[in-house]
DNA sequence: CATGAATGAGTATTCATTCAT
DNA sequence: GATGAATGAATACTCATTCAT
């Protein structure tokens, strides 16, 4: 609000947006979706609470949009993976590689999207609506079915032994996600990548 | 409400406690900690809301006491297995297999538990306070840090292979909870702990 | 707040909610049911916001409980003047003192009322539920359907002359209401009647 | 918005305020005043915001020209009538069709100022300003006026019986506008006009 | 003149907690 | 001890209006 005076310049115009998307970001991060409030949000965006609703039909159309921002460029590289050409296992590192890069990249973003998307009971545990929740959950669905594919690829070819692919999809994905939340992320990422494939493929038995 | 009038009897007295933790746990399993209403929980509880507070000092320190409750139990076995003269690879088992029925008792519980004391970022993203999140973040740790002197233990004896037993044991948690989550739990836990330890131990290579 | 410190007082415990009934009235009936706002009627029944919120489910709720209340005796005595074995001209003049009687007493929430429930075009000008309003619509519409079915008895025992008996009971019906609106109401409401019913009968020619 | 640029010809010019006109008439009748909104106008409009309050002072004053506007061709025939030499009973059948015809058109414009300015409590029910509010009341009130000339007339040339003509004139209003809202009106308009005229004129009774 | 991005005052509603009886 | 009426802080969202371009 301060130097173009009431902020209408076409910079200001388009970051208008941009500004109330990185303060939502940094919110949303620090202090979860329930416990961020729209107010906090245009006090660090700088901004007029009606301001938000012009760019944003809601508080989680806003975090939605920030979902979509940041996942985007992550589902095109992953399909571009998977319909590679590459070897199983060179596929499998590949895939373990681009998870943990995307979940690296904007940590606590993902980290409060599962929050509110993991394990629901009967009833709908999230503050996002239903439809929302389940639109998130269809995404990581996506993910771990690919994994899945890869991993059923391997075992036709004899690659990888015989195994329930399904759970081993899943437990591959919360190792990944372990990894990250739990801050075990080498400087160079292909360390970790290495890592966890090496104990998915061989285990810790000597 | 009848007999005793007013419930001065011992019986009725800890029984109110006991409708109340009861009703809790139906209710927080339900709804998850921040759609739990205290409202909700008196009208299934059949009890006045006064004497939930009469019982438990707030929402949370009920929440806690019911935690504490169902924990207590599995904290003792698990100490015994710990300090009992097994074999590295049997204590291994053992562990995952308390692990895995803990977690299947009164799985919606932890989820909801799990699920306010996940990785939080700078701030708070729980409903819960910071002091009580760290309470169980340190309940948590515990657990995984006896995971971790098993797997020393066998490091130390040649039966795993040199690693990150930090890591294995963050990962093996994760794998074990995924696997609870997902429901992926054979009828006859035996082979639910022996697919976790066989996919552990030699991973998914031919 | 003043009296009995906090208001606890088995007179007062009853009175809280009369008290909100007779603010929400006052309110209601001055600003209308848009304009009336839960702030002011919980300043002006001394009472917190939350307590209105115990008592009635929402605002349109505790309207509407108003309405019901000050319009169940009209209700009443209409059905049983329907019912009676009075002859038309009298159960006519009856009825239209009725009418009267209830819009006098109350004449501001009746207005109100009115104005909600009033000429709807295609949506719902109103700001009560389209639920509420057609509820009401339907009460008004029971009282013209009386009138109506009043007239017809008339028209059949050739007390009145043949017409339209529906569109006269409508006008019957808004000529009661300008009266009123208009404050034309004598002293004497006797008089009144007898001017309404003098002016339906006979008309204004000489 | 193509051939003059910006609109700076003067059919665009004139054309801006008349779409913006057209764009309210259609949504006030729809919506109401109150629910009716700048935004709703302006997409129909397919004009700017800035725009509207380029021509209108505020959202009041777009609804007032829209009021005039319709309402000026009425006023001048109502007068002219008035003045005319016509014998009362004439007169009075020529108001009654006026009103008629007026409300008939725009009906929906119509009903939503009556409805905006109906029946004040004390303090003012309406989305509109008491000045604004207060003035169409004087229309109506002047409309009324007229209707009361013409009986008194009636009443002076023994063609009325005495009565209260204050009462019988807004009564006779009442009933026009309950035919329009009801829906009443014959496809004939003179027949509704002898219909209103003869129930006013003879009443009921055989 | 036309535009539309920015604004913020105004409001209904929820729910944990208290405390007099 | 048991009760539940009373409470108010906290929060998302709407929409008329302004003004720099």
């Amino acid at each position: 609000m301060n130097q173009t005076q009431a902020g209408h310049g076409t910079d200001e115009a388009k970051s208008k947006r941009q500004q109330i998307l990185k303060a939502a970001y940094d919110v949303f991060s620090r202090k979860g979706y329930y416990r961020a409030t729209v107010d906090e949000i245009i006090a660090l965006a700088d901004t007029g609470k009606g301001t938000v609703y012009n760019y944003f039909t809601n508080k989680e159309q806003l975090f939605c949009t920030l979902v979509q921002e940041r996942g985007e460029p992550f589902a095109i590289a992953l399909a571009d993976t998977i319909s590679s050409e590459l070897l199983p296992m060179e596929k499998f590192k590949k895939i373990i590689k681009l998870i943990l890069v995307l979940y690296i990249e904007d940590a606590d973003l993902w980290r409060v999207l599962i929050h509110e998307v993991r394990g629901l009971g009967e009833d709908n545990h999230s503050n996002l609506s239903q439809e929302t929740v389940m639109k998130y959950q269809d995404g990581f669905q996506h993910i771990i079915d690919n994994v899945e594919a890869v991993l059923k690829e391997g075992v036709d070819k004899a690659v990888f032994r015989p195994m329930n692919t399904t759970h081993v999809a899943y437990c591959l994905f919360s190792i990944i996600l372990t990894m990250v939340y739990q801050k075990f992320i080498e400087d160079d990422i292909e360390i970790t990548v290495h890592n966890i494939a090496e104990f998915v493929l061989r285990g810790i038995t000597t």
